[in-house]
DNA sequence: GCCAACGTTGGC
DNA sequence: GCCAACGTTGGC
């Protein structure tokens, strides 16, 4: 099983929104390394819901891929801001998964915070300029993320590193 | 294939 | 709202 990060703004869909919903469709990433780390998701990986241009912005929540990657069909929606007219339908160029929610964090987990943690030291989230909405994160990374947002989630989700 | 212009992301 | 960083576009 791996791990993966999701960015979100909340203005627009928080965590709270997915608990709410039960269910979404990741849809809307227009961005080759972000759809490329997507369909490399599987069903059962968890996901750090993170709120981006928030107040602060950092992890709020843990979902889970309940559906690997298909078509997303924003791309083929002429209304859409998301509609790509150079998309073909054959072979369409951009992917969504479906998620749900596992756990709201007790604490959000301000990316200052990440910052602070040994583990995320490597992590391109971390990095000043990236841009990428979805990316792989270590096993390591997930549990240091939890425990820092006081998290009570067995851990038997994740074996010891 | 280069590269300048432009749009977007996202922290602050 | 500002602006740095980066991806994409399109002229040549």
């Amino acid at each position: 099983m791996a791990c993966w990060l999701l960015k979100s703004e909340p203005d627009v869909f928080g965590y709270p929104d997915l608990v709410r919903a039960g269910r979404e469709a990741w849809n809307g990433v227009r961005n080759y390394q972000a759809r490329n780390f997507l369909r490399e998701m599987r069903g059962g990986d968890l996901c750090l819901f993170y709120h981006s241009n928030a107040r602060p912005s950092g992890v709020a929540g843990v979902a889970r891929v309940v559906r690997a990657a298909y078509p997303d069909d924003l791309q083929f929606d002429p209304a859409s801001p998301y509609h790509d007219p150079r998309s073909d339908p054959a072979a369409p160029r951009w992917s969504m998964v479906d998620v749900e929610p596992v756990a709201e964090l007790p604490r959000v987990v301000p990316l200052e915070t990440l910052r602070a943690l040994p583990e995320w030291q490597s992590s391109p989230l971390v990095c000043r300029g990236t841009r990428l909405s979805v990316l792989p994160v270590t096993p390591a990374q997930f549990r240091a993320a939890l425990a820092a947002g006081g998290s009570d989630l067995p851990g038997l989700f994740l074996n010891p590193a």
